[in-house]
DNA sequence: GTTGAAGTTTATGTATACAACCTACCACGG
DNA sequence: CCGTGGTAGGTTGTATACATAAACTTCAAC
């Protein structure tokens, strides 16, 4: 079925399990948009009692995934491609913000020097003469964590949550685009500029250069502005979109 | 009790009323940041069962006023002078990114008629000769439009859910320091500024400035963070910030 | 044939009972 | 006297039963 469905099984508590396995079935497909999410169909596909259903069932609302009925009950989100269009743009704004800060505050000395080392990795790997897929796989992780250092950068709680939320959404995720990139001819291409953009942003938050830093970090998210264009019309790579199955629209001209 | 306790009674879901009175119940603050809430002392205070009260205290999670026990349970939260000028820029950041795309990608006739005719409301307000309370109580509902046709003339629901987000904390909303503004001497110099940022973002957004809207509106909340210093550091006026008990430190420097 | 209304069915919202866990206190041993 | 173990109390997590409201179907009347 799904990936990540071992995940699920090991999983501490009831509604831990019955968020992940909805959110699998989701991303899956098998619930498909629009559908109405009835509470008795998934208690006796999952095999677990209302209670931890309803508790994941609203933790998916505040996700994104979901939206509430006004009679009651949930139904599947529809995102249009310009909301993912947006939802990238935004996260750009906001990894702006939290370069800006952090550049005009300053950040701790511990911080910097992980993101270096974070960026020897980056170069590391993109010296390599040839990139497999698991190169790729390498990058999301490097790529994660170079995110998530910004974050702790700005040292800011309330911005970390905000920056948290946007990225529920499978598609506004830093990697969310990275496997399909990796299908694409100008593969290393991207990378190469997606690399240039972490040391450039890093260097300005060093420098304090609070402006060039939020610049930076726009034009950062806009690479999956156009992975995302590029995924939804070369054949094949569509199923490579996390949370494909959302977009409403098809799209994809000439594919059918 | 709390001003708004009435809201609660004529309410229709169960959850909904735990909702809102636990809301009312933290703002007033009978209960304290730091402190763990049982579900069992709500019950009894509230008179119903431990369902809804579980819903709601997962919502208010969401929204901000409580964080996770990781034992289980939840506490209320507790936040810093910084986190409220973050919350503050963060919403001017938003903002500006709404006003940003506003401009770009220009804005329905019918919302543009709607936001003059909103500044034609502003501009009447602060032609008079004196300001009661009740002035400014007008002037919150007409800012409070303001906002909003601001976000509907982005027509992102995505956006539009992330600031829906981002203004949970009630020390974020756009009016949040209106009242305060009332009781300082400097009050309509403030509402002055206020009335020309609106009415420059309004030009800016026709003209399809995209850059300019958006820097304005940051500047715009930022009116927000010079309120806070003053009704923070001013005698008396600590009490009409929204939230202030949730306010880690007292800071006021002085008044014991 | 279409529309409206009433009854039935099924959904969600709420209450409560039960189980598992964490916590704090007390006793016992080193 | 300090540390460790166990037990008791209370807390949250889960299951289930019940009530209420929404939706669908069916039947009848126009």
């Amino acid at each position: 079925m799904s990936p990540h469905a071992a995940e699920t099984e090991r999983s501490s508590s009831q509604t831990v399990k019955a968020q992940l396995s909805l959110r699998d079935l989701i991303l899956s497909g098998e619930l498909k948009p629009g559908d109405r999410i009835s509470e008795l169909s998934i208690v006796e596909r999952l095999g677990m009692s209302r209670t931890p259903i309803r508790m994941a069932l609203v933790r998916l609302e505040e996700e994104g995934f979901l939206e509430a009925i006004p009679s009651g009950g949930f139904a599947i989100k529809a995102f249009s491609e310009r909301d993912i269009y947006d939802a990238i743009e935004l996260r750009g704004t906001l990894e702006g913000f939290a370069a800006r800060i952090a550049a005009e505050r300053g950040v701790q000395g511990s911080v910097l020097a992980e993101l270096k080392d974070n960026l020897r990795q980056f170069d590391a790997l993109v010296a390599r003469p040839t990139l497999t897929v698991d190169d790729f796989s390498e990058y999301v992780e490097i790529n994660a964590h170079f995110h998530a250092l910004l974050i702790s950068a700005a040292d800011s709680p309330v911005l970390a949550r905000q920056i948290e939320r946007a990225l529920n959404l499978p598609f506004a995720s830093p990697s969310g685009f990275v496997m399909v990139q990796a299908m694409l001819p100008e593969a290393r291409r991207i990378l190469t500029i997606a690399q240039d953009h972490h040391h450039c942003v890093t260097r300005a938050i060093e420098a304090r250069e609070g402006t060039r830093a939020e610049a930076l970090m726009r034009e950062h998210a806009r690479l999956a502005h156009r992975n995302l264009q590029l995924a939804l019309r070369t054949q094949g790579t569509r199923d490579l979109v996390p949370g494909a199955v959302l977009i409403r629209r098809p799209v994809a001209a000439g594919i059918y």
